[in-house]
DNA sequence: TATTTTTATCACCAATTGGTGATATATTGT
DNA sequence: ACAATATATCACCAATTGGTGATAAAAATA
C-alpha cells in the first residue's frame, strides 16, 4: 500500500492517474456534447481506458459524475476577491463586484454553465451540495453585511440580488447557446455585454438609494 | 379528399387526431420525464399508436418534436393584457405588469419551463422561432414606448428588462426543480414568491426615477 | 525469482433505441 | 359489392447502451 514514488516517473499503471482521466473526460465531452452525450462507453472511450474500470472505482457512471461535480469548485471565483472587502457601504461595493465578475466568469467558463443548467433538469444529489454551498457563502454575505444594513427591507435586497444573480446565469447561458439577441441586445458583443454590466451596477446604485 | 363529417361521431382511424395523440404524448411525456424521455418507442406507446406513424406524420422523431414545439403558443399569456394598455408613463406599468405575470405564469407552466430550458441546451430550429418571436413581440414594445421614453439611456433599459427577464425565468425554473432556497429565499411559498414580486416593483419604479 | 495483488483489457450479454418493409384493416369512391 | 386508398399494426433489423465475468499484464511483495 506504499504510493510514495520518489521520483516523478510514474509508473504505467496508476490508479489515481487513470481516475483522473475518466474525470477529465467528463468535462470533454459535457463541454463538447452536453449531459445527453455522457455514455459510459464514449467517457471510456474519451479516457482511454476500458469502461470497467467506472464500475471498479466510481461505482458506475452516477458514481463518476457525482464526483466530477464535487471536483467543481464553484466558487473558487469569487471567494477570491471577497478577502477583506468589508468596507461599511452595506456591501455595495462588494456586491457589484461579485456580480459583474460572475457575469464575466459564467460568460467564459463553459462548464460552470453546463453544471448550472444541469440543476435545473436533474435533481442529483451532488448538484444539491453545490446549491447549498452557494447558498451558505450567500447566507454569510447577507447575515453579516447586507441585512442589517437595510434593516426591514433586507428581504427585498435579497431578492433583488436573487433576480441578478440568476438573470446572469441565464442571460450567459443563452448567450453561449443562440446566437440571438435578448430583448434586441447582442450578448455576444462588447457593446452588448457592457449594457447589462451598466444595467447590473446602476440597479445595485438604485437599490442603495 | 372529403374531411367533413357532419355529425360528431367520428371514424375509429382519423388522421389529423392521430397527430394530435402524439403530440399529447409528447406535451406527456416532456412534462413527467423531460427531454431524455422523449423516445419513439416510449411516445408511441404513450399515444396508444405504432411508432411508424411518427415516421409517416412527421417524418421522424425530430420533425415531431419540432412541430409540438411549434404548437406552443408562447406569447398568449402576455398578448392578452397587452392590447392597448399604452397608457404614456414610458411603459411603466405595463412592463412592471408584464413582468408579475411571466413570473406567475412561467412558474405555473411546467411545459413552458421545459421549452424555455431546452432553448439553454439544444439548438432546435423551431425554438429559435420561439425566441425569435420574443424578440419581435419585445422590439414592438421598446420602439415604440421605451426607446422614446428612455431616449439616450434606452439601451440601458432593455438590459434591466433583460435581467428581469431571464430572472425571472431561471428563477422559476429553479424553484420548480429543486425544493432548496435562492438567497436564503424559498422561492415555492407565496411569503418568497411576494418578496420577488416587491423586488421586481421596486426595480421597475427605480429605473424611472 | 516466485507469488500475490493491483490495474487494465477483452469478449460477451441483455435491454433499449431508432428505423423500415410487408401486411392487415378501415374508409372512401365507383 | 368492389376496387382503391388511407390508416394502422406487426415483425424484424442494426446500432447503441449499460453492465459483467474471465483473463491478461504490470507492480508490489516475499
Amino acid at each position: 500500500m506504499d504510493m510514495e514514488q520518489e521520483t516523478g516517473v510514474k509508473s504505467l499503471r496508476n490508479k489515481e492517474k487513470s481516475k483522473q482521466k475518466f474525470l477529465d473526460a467528463v468535462e470533454k465531452i459535457l463541454h463538447t456534447k452536453g449531459f445527453s452525450g455522457l455514455k459510459v462507453n464514449d467517457i471510456a472511450h474519451t479516457a482511454g481506458l476500458d469502461k470497467k474500470l467506472i464500475y471498479n472505482y466510481f461505482g458506475g457512471k452516477d458514481g463518476l459524475i457525482d464526483e466530477y461535480i464535487r471536483s467543481q469548485d464553484f466558487w473558487s471565483n469569487i471567494k477570491d476577491n471577497s478577502a477583506e472587502t468589508l468596507v461599511n457601504d452595506g456591501g455595495k461595493t462588494f456586491c457589484k463586484t461579485m456580480l459583474l465578475s460572475q457575469f464575466d466568469y459564467i460568460f467564459k467558463n463553459k462548464n460552470t454553465q453546463k453544471i448550472l443548467l444541469w440543476g435545473l433538469i436533474e435533481n442529483r444529489k451532488s448538484l444539491k451540495k453545490l446549491a447549498n454551498d452557494r447558498e451558505e457563502n450567500g447566507a454569510r454575505l447577507f447575515e453579516g453585511l447586507t441585512d442589517p444594513y437595510f434593516k426591514e427591507n433586507a428581504k427585498r435586497y435579497r431578492a433583488i440580488i436573487a433576480l441578478l444573480i440568476s438573470g446572469i446565469y441565464y442571460l450567459d447561458i443563452y448567450a453561449t447557446t443562440n446566437d440571438a439577441t435578448f430583448c434586441g441586445l447582442d450578448l455576444k458583443s462588447a457593446a452588448g455585454r457592457t449594457e447589462i454590466e451598466n444595467a447590473i451596477s446602476f440597479l445595485i446604485d438604485k437599490s442603495y438609494e
